[in-house]
DNA sequence: CGTTACGTTGATAGGAATCAATGAGGGTGG
DNA sequence: CCACCCTCATTGATTCCTATCAACGTAACG
């Protein structure tokens, strides 16, 4: 389960003025001048395939990544020994903040299929264009959030946490260009009760349920295809 | 229960090397010079007086805020109406990090006692002392982190949550320089059943039980003598 | 074709939510 | 100063949801 080793391989070099994440990165604002710092400050040339780990929890702090393709997920080790997956991230989205605060990473990070990475050097950001820090705050902020979101979840019923977590994903998906009625899970039904504080027996039966009555269809057990998205809001919508 | 009036009073203005805070704040590696400029990217003016608003949910973004002295609690407004409470803030921490991805608030922040903070101008700390940013980043890091630690806790019994609660609140206190064995909740017993993912009822119950245990001691309602530290770490050390 | 990890389904038990009643404190107005 | 109200807190009885335990099915892989 854990492939220590970091795959750095050469690919194509997409700069960031040519990359197709656009505004969903950090090249919000900028001017012409300041991608061509930014391109500076950013390593493109980071592959991982599925398994392959980041990071590992307890390494020392060295960059922030950008997701570019794929999608890797966020875990911690707990003390009776497991893992704990705490989320996914898609392209666009900026990973190692959890690393910054006490320059040790808190989180484990590791590929759920085969993705591409951006490597973010801090330093070199700060000194080649200073004005974007603001950029990389607002970042941390949707991290934040995003943990707020979880919060606020948790005190849900299982039925519930399943399809926000469901009607999330399509949201995601679909602000990044994809088709948002179905989508991989990427996740075992023990991962994804991690994620929602479940049980992998609860994780099944809730989506067998959705299954049922006829709001989703279950492809190969990961592979979940979207009918009824009016009636996924429904449930988490009415009734507080 | 919504004094929606900020309150704002000139008070003596400390300026950042004499305050008190220290290095628990900003001013972690910054030379006199950077000093002097963080004080000129700085209100030092701010006081509010218990359930006095600093920012309500939904609001436009302005400032980053420190808290200097007393202790504000972050909550949002949920569809069923009420509110959630999701974390307290003691001197040291930097709030407003919720507002910067969407430059809207996702929280509201209140005084649960009087208190004075700074507010942080971001766009004058950029001009003024641009090596600043990574501090910054690692504060917004840390509420990250301190989510995480939220996350990981949900899933165990009502009694260990409470306890981690109160020793996360001890060991806050300590680093402050404050007593950490007696301290004052500050939120009631249904705010804090918000925040641990629990009801008030269960919330009573469970400090009761560790009052009937000996290892702390209820004065007030709010007001918490801890007796035992070792036998509530005990309680969740033990037994993963 | 066995081994292993993952997934499904059923039966049961337990912990916290819920419902309900009472008590305690704080503020207000008569 | 007291009666009243309102919010917060406590305690008990009951219900319900989900974890747990267990058995079996399924897919991937060497």
């Amino acid at each position: 389960m854990n492939t220590a080793a970091k795959s750095l391989f050469r690919e194509l070099s997409i700069s960031c003025k040519d990359c197709g994440l656009g505004e969903l990165c950090i090249p919000r604002d900028l001017n012409q001048v300041d991608i061509d710092r930014l391109d500076d400050s950013v390593s493109h040339t980071l592959l991982l395939h599925t398994g392959e780990i980041l990071y590992k929890q307890d390494s020392p702090f060295e960059s922030l990544y950008a997701v570019k393709s794929g999608s890797v997920k966020i875990s911690t080790s707990q003390e009776g020994g497991g893992d704990t997956v705490m989320g996914i991230y898609l392209p666009g989205e900026i990973i190692g903040f959890d690393g910054l605060s006490s320059e040790h990473h808190q989180c484990t990070v590791s590929a759920l299929e085969t993705s591409s990475l951006c490597e973010i050097f801090l330093d070199d950001l700060q000194k080649n264009i200073p004005t974007i820090f603001k950029q990389l705050l607002k970042h941390a902020s949707k991290s934040i959030n995003q943990t707020t979101d979880v919060f606020s979840a948790n005190k849900l019923s299982a039925e519930k946490r399943l399809v926000l977590f469901l009607l999330d994903l399509s949201k995601r998906y679909q602000q990044r260009g994809y088709v948002h009625t179905e989508f991989n899970l990427l996740l075992t039904r023990s991962e994804l009760g991690d994620l929602l504080d479940l049980t992998p027996e609860t994780v099944s039966r809730g989506l067998r349920k959705l299954e049922r009555n006829g709001l989703i269809a279950i492809q190969n057990l990961r592979y979940i295809k979207i009918i009824d998205l009016d009636g996924l809001g429904a449930l988490v919508d009415i009734e507080k």
